[in-house]
RNA sequence: GCUGAUGUGGCUCAAUGGCAGAGCAGUUCACUCGUAAUGAACAGGUUGUCAGUUCGAUUCUGACCAUCAGCUCCA
């Protein structure tokens, strides 16, 4: 006999008792909600024998390993169901991925979106037969042989090989496909699935290889959470800022200068609020600010090294018969800033910021409304320091960060990017440096990810990834500790010591692009901007063309207090220009009629609460102008 | 860049190998109205571009351009 403690009870079963038979023995319930088992803090499948004293916690759909459980086995019948449907498909890899899974087939002939109802419907049949899977091991030549016509799978299990354990399989009726697990116990433990998209994908992520068909998809295990999820893309799909940009005349993008984003008055409006922000920010943090130019010679750019690290996204000219490139970012500029004058420690850390212009050279199919870009504004800023200030300068940083994105109400996840394969500088500078940023951000009780080689060429960095209202997230900030420019540009302080030191460098960047930033904060927020950015504040809209006179009055007080006004004078209906007023989501809306002028007050509206009632001038004043000063959110 | 799809007035979408249509938006006129669409009239298109097939192409074919879903890449 064993003993099992189950949340915090022990129980006692006979040794060789698997997983599943557990939560049997707990309930029907939760035997069939069991998607995997968590062994002594270990995941494992259902399927597991317990032979020894242990901790067990059963996985559900609830759990986050219990959902890749139970996607990886959605997957399966996906896999199966192509099978089925398309002799001689190739089978490559199938797992689970943050928002379902997806199976990537070398397919006989390219299927097309009616095959993704068929894939579907074959589906549901496979759930309805309900088979069992069932788990068996082979050494790898073995399984090579099991494996034979499938290309793809001896490549993997090739590479499993050289580990000397034997191949993990599951089999459920006429497929079978090598797979480490965990799974469900039948097919029939899925109930409901969609197939969501079919696209290319590149065997094991390289260009270089053939190109598969990727087959998106999600299950759930109750119909009901599959229509709130398909309600939720229906919802991040009314509030794409490339649909919202054109509503509310934010921007626009023309086939004359594909990447390139044009800014209409409403989103340049936007734009200056944002960089207004910025300024005062960065000024109480002690930032000076620069501008450096858009085009350099190419001297600059071997120096610095982004001519041989960066040149295939750069934009180049030829000025004079000598050749020039097109800024894709603004440190070699800030560099000859620094260079222009000697400089003391007590200047240091030394922060200079810069709004730049830059211009990428991105591939065609990357590009996307603002969040993809070939030439966007970075709000960027280079802090020179001494190496003892490194720790603070990013603690401060930081906290810089932390003041920003909360005043938009948005959370952050960081992640550490290490060395990449195409880098300057040494092993040991650049564990150093990374060392010291994941010390820093330590210090401050915050976690982070590894993302493993994915720092700039010229160092570790901190990117900050913030996640939307619908959980969705998008890389902004970033910090990039670098000692390598600092040399190639023989930077140099004059120490108290009376002799000349290298300082060390941060890049960081808390919006990332403005244009970026501003499509997540019209995706966050839905495009009803809070009052203090929205591009029109207050929209005033007389019942009768005899009110418009006292609008006007009222016009050149708010725009005294410094709003944003706009007086809708058309001979239309009250309803139709609060309607008008709504779909612009503007914040709010004064209206005024007979009664108003009579009584001196105004009838307000705002976007979010609806009809506020009458009140006066100043008491609305009183209530809106703290609103924009605190740059409050909305509720 | 790669794979697949798409491209029709400002917007959303119809239709067809034989004169391209609707709603909204726009303009004009009437209505002067109290919290999400007043009515009427008018105007608006070389069907992404360039070739080809055809008596005739917006429709069929090809190339290119752009966009969309992904891959790769990235602020």
């Amino acid at each position: 006999m064993i003993q099992v403690n189950l949340k915090g009870t022990l129980r006692e079963f006979e040794s060789g008792v698997t997983v599943a038979e557990v939560a049997k023995s707990v309930g029907m319930g939760l035997y069939k909600a069991a998607c995997a088992g968590k062994l002594d803090g270990e995941v494992v499948d259902l399927r597991t024998p317990l032979t020894a004293d242990c901790t067990l916690e059963i996985l559900t759909f609830d759990d986050p390993e219990g959902k890749r459980a139970y996607w990886h086995t959605t997957s399966h019948i996906m896999a199966q169901a192509v099978g089925r449907l398309f002799p001689g498909t190739k089978f490559a890899i199938g797992p689970a991925i943050e928002n379902g899974f997806y199976y990537d087939f070398d397919l006989p002939a390219p299927i097309t979106q009616d095959d993704a109802a068929r894939i579907e419907a074959e589906m549901k049949k496979i759930i309805k037969e309900d088979t069992p899977l069932t788990r068996f091991l082979l050494p790898p030549d073995e399984a090579k042989r099991k494996m034979e016509d499938q290309p793809y799978k001896q490549e993997l299990i090739d590479e499993h090989a050289g580990e000397g354990e034997d191949i993990s399989f599951y089999e459920q009726g006429d497929f079978t496909d090598l797979c480490a697990g965990p799974h469900l116990l039948t097919t029939g433990c899925v109930k409901a699935v969609k197939v969501t998209s079919l696209t290319g994908a590149y065997w094991r992520g390289d260009a270089k290889n053939k190109m598969l068909q990727r087959v998106y998809g999600i299950s759930f295990p109750k119909q009901s959470q599959l229509d709130e999820y398909l309600a939720m893309l229906e919802e991040a799909k009314k509030r794409d800022h490339r649909r919202l940009g054109k509503e509310l005349g934010l921007f626009m993008l023309a086939d004359e200068g594909p990447g390139f984003p044009f800014f209409l008055p409403k989103g340049m409006v936007l734009k200056n609020t944002l960089l207004d922000y910025w300024r005062e920010v960065h000024k109480r943090y002690g930032y000076m600010e620069i501008s450096t130019p858009i085009l350099l010679n190419r001297e600059l750019w071997e120096r610095s090294g982004h001519w041989e690290h960066y040149k295939q996204n750069m934009y180049t000219t030829v000025i004079d018969d000598v050749p020039f490139g097109v800024k894709p970012m603004n440190c070699p500029g800030g560099m000859l800033v620094y260079k222009s004058e000697p400089h003391s420690y007590r200047e240091l850390p030394m922060r200079v910021g810069e709004l730049g212009l830059v211009h990428r050279h991105e591939l065609s199919g990357t590009l996307h409304g603002l969040f993809r870009v070939r030439c966007f504004t970075q709000d960027d800023a280079h802090v020179f320091m001494t190496k003892d200030q490194m720790e603070d300068v990013i603690h401060e940083t930081v906290r810089l960060f932390d003041e920003v994105y909360s005043t938009f109400g948005l959370s952050y996840e960081i992640e550490l990017s290490t060395m990449p394969e195409d880098h300057i500088g040494t092993l040991e500078e650049w564990e150093y440096n990374q060392k010291v940023l994941s010390d820093a951000i330590t210090a401050m009780g915050k976690t982070f990810t590894v993302n493993e080689g994915d720092g700039a060429f010229y160092g570790p960095k901190l990117d900050f990834h913030i996640s939307d209202c619908l959980g969705r997230t998008w890389q902004c900030g970033t910090i990039q500790l670098d000692s390598q420019l600092p040399e190639r540009f023989e930077l140099e302080y004059t120490g108290q010591d009376n002799q000349k030191h290298r300082p060390v460098m941060i890049h960081r960047v808390v919006f990332g692009s403005i244009e970026r930033f501003i499509g997540v904060i019209t995706e966050h927020f839905a495009g009803a901007f809070p009052l203090w950015l929205a591009p029109v504040q207050i929209r005033l809209l007389p019942i009768a063309d005899r009110h418009i006179a006292r609008l006007e009055e009222i016009k050149a007080v708010l725009e005294e207090k410094g709003f944003r006004v706009e007086l809708d004078d058309r001979g239309e209906k009250i309803g139709y220009k609060i309607r008008e007023a709504q779909m612009m989501k503007t914040p709010y809306m004064v209206v005024v009629g007979d009664r108003d002028v009579e009584n001196g007050t105004v009838a307000i509206r705002s976007y979010k609460g609806g009809d506020l009632g009458t009140m006066t001038l100043d008491a609305f004043l009183e209530k809106i102008v703290p609103e924009r000063d605190e740059r409050r959110l909305p509720e």
